[in-house]
DNA sequence: AATGAATGAGCGTTCATTCAT
DNA sequence: AATGAATGAACGCTCATTCAT
């Protein structure tokens, strides 16, 4: 039917739309926070006019949210662990396991105008009690929930060590967050070896086997 | 000589506004990030009236530049390792060093209002790229410089395993930033532990064991 | 022809969509005034879209316009006593005069969404002298001019003392003018009266006794 | 005491700067409507800046509100008869007490710029639900209320027909709004007697006398 | 003839900064 | 040294109007 398709044509421009202006904002959020960045600058950037801005958003803030669930989408779409998968996943060794994911995360960052999404809605996150709350929700728990319990069934398989698997899952993202944070500090390391092997493998080196407990044996 | 005296008190009596000011502000840009804070509200916060602040300041964007100043000198004396001391702290086991270490950088965030200002700051360096060159140069840079020096000295002495002393140096301080960043943003499990031993000690351990590499053996 | 019914037919259907949009307008209008009544909104409660408002009507303001038209020329059908009917009108007494007029003036409020295109147009021409100016000339004036000139007539026929006409009917129109206004101010007692006898006989009382001039036996 | 009598002079000066501001939007309110007036024209006319204006009311809206609490507390000066004034006033025969009122009302409105707070918040008041209660509550009740008793003790004197007192308390009330509309409407009769002797004298005999039933000696 | 996405001027409001007191 | 009233630029947002479909 010419009415159906019509819809759906309809459909698809004003999520393309959503999408531009989605996009445009993250970049002006992450260059000057969401307070200081103008809904004139967004709607230039995305090379609209700002009255069409809110045709596609009831008002700025809901910018922010949207990319948070836009984040949240993308995020679940690539970092979850599937539950018909824990076999195959476990059947790979921790340290492949940890690579694989290091570099997984990683590339996350630099695709899809992840990084200013990120960079975005992390620094409202902190002068934000309402936006901590859905960030937390939304990106982190789920994730540090699915990484803990694979933890825990490692443990249970004799791989690692018996840790606390909550708290180290959140070693895990912490150390991810600080890495992220260094990233966009310029550091001039962490930028240039991001996606290098050296540093993933640094950092597999460093979960799997810490400064090396040289006292342990001396104790 | 009274004359003397008087600007002395005079002085004394400048810098004990300029830290009243400042406290105020610091609490109020981590309540609503520096952009959102108002003058009204920190000079209300600081029982003076808005004028006031422009006698000690020349705009509202110096309250956190002097914020930062205020965090990096607190910082230099609470945690740099002085070098006349660098035999002492190196007699000291790396178990302990760590943990030390640990210690002291967690109480030092909760102690004279170091909290806010940290978080204001944090969250304003996410999107201020001059903000950003400034933390990174006083309160990163040294820091992590004193530590890697550090490191180095223990993998010379054979106390730590041969890691790349600047990188892991960096893991450190990445680890502790994003360990801040869940504490702010509330996550229970770290807020109620953060001073305690138990988290301490499973950062060491983890620090030093890592998840434990049992492929090493297998390899 | 069919050419010519066509014609008519396309003609009726204009006509139809023009009295469906003015409809919305005069209660969108009423409800919430001109200036904050939004294109909008009238398009919605017509159930057409923003865009046909503008094939009948050049700019919003036209609306209100036409509303003031569609108001005189049902008027004008309603209540003005057509120069044919004069003598049979005359021969009513008085008293059943103002009745009926009262009577038909307050029908006619209630009648064919009329109050709320009176509400909505005695709002607005309070602060548009442009909009009094036409009210004035083609809704009061007409009508106080015709009852004016039969008030006359009735005092040639010694039927009502030899008041000053023109003020007079000056005076009616004013006292429904601002009855209308406590009509529309939510007045319980005027609201639940406004067709009732009891008010109509009332009001016809009131205009031909007024409070009963004690003082004139006594003068 | 000097601190006492400065925080004094500033009271007073802050009740002129919001007088000031409450003229300005009154004739700016009367000329063009509420919604239509701009905070800016009001800044404007009062010569100050439109941030000034926020100094001393909240909002826009506020400014309405006061302009009608202003005529609340000017007419209940004016035109409350006092309860112990109630046996002079009705010392007074009708005839002069109407005149009197009639002419207390007509000056009022050409009083201390009351014509446009009047006809500003006339004009809100019906198409604004939340205003129309306030300004019946405010201005309309006590002043009908009292005119109503009065009229009741008239009638208990023998002074006046026994006519429905509340009823015909709002017959003069009504009156009275429709004839100051005639008057913003431009009414050039109306306008040019507004405080003439003959228009009050013809009001006067109008209510004491109406048309004169001559219906009655027939019946 | 009807649509509704796009526009951009203009609104009410906020707030860092100034300055007379 | 301290005040707080005044300022006005700049913001987020609305909405009458246009026009390609």
């Amino acid at each position: 039917m010419s009415h159906k398709k019509a819809e759906e044509r309809r459909e698809r421009r004003a999520a393309a739309r959503r999408n531009q202006i989605l996009d445009a904002a993250a970049e002006v959020f992450a260059e000057k926070g969401f307070a200081r960045a103008t809904t004139k600058e967004i709607a230039d950037r995305a090379d609209i006019s700002e009255g069409t801005i809110y045709n596609y958003f009831q008002a700025k803030e809901d910018l922010l949210i949207d990319i948070v669930g836009r984040l949240a989408e993308s995020q679940s779409l690539a970092l979850v662990i599937k539950p018909d998968m824990i076999e195959q996943v476990l059947a790979v060794p921790p340290r492949d396991f940890l690579n694989a994911m290091f570099h997984m995360r990683h590339a996350f960052v630099l695709e899809n105008n992840h990084l200013p999404m990120l960079q975005a809605v992390t620094a409202e996150v902190l002068v934000n009690q309402e936006f901590a709350a859905r960030y937390y929700r939304e990106l982190l728990e789920p994730a540090m929930g699915v990484l803990a319990q694979h933890l825990q069934a490692r443990i249970a398989r004799g791989e690692v060590r018996p840790v606390d698997a909550p708290l180290v899952a959140r070693f895990l993202f912490a150390f991810e967050l600080g890495l992220l944070g260094f990233y966009v500090l310029g550091d001039p390391l962490i930028q240039a070896e991001w996606q290098s092997d050296t540093l993933l493998e640094a950092m597999v080196d460093f979960f799997l086997n810490g400064l090396g407990d040289v006292s342990a044996g001396q104790g």
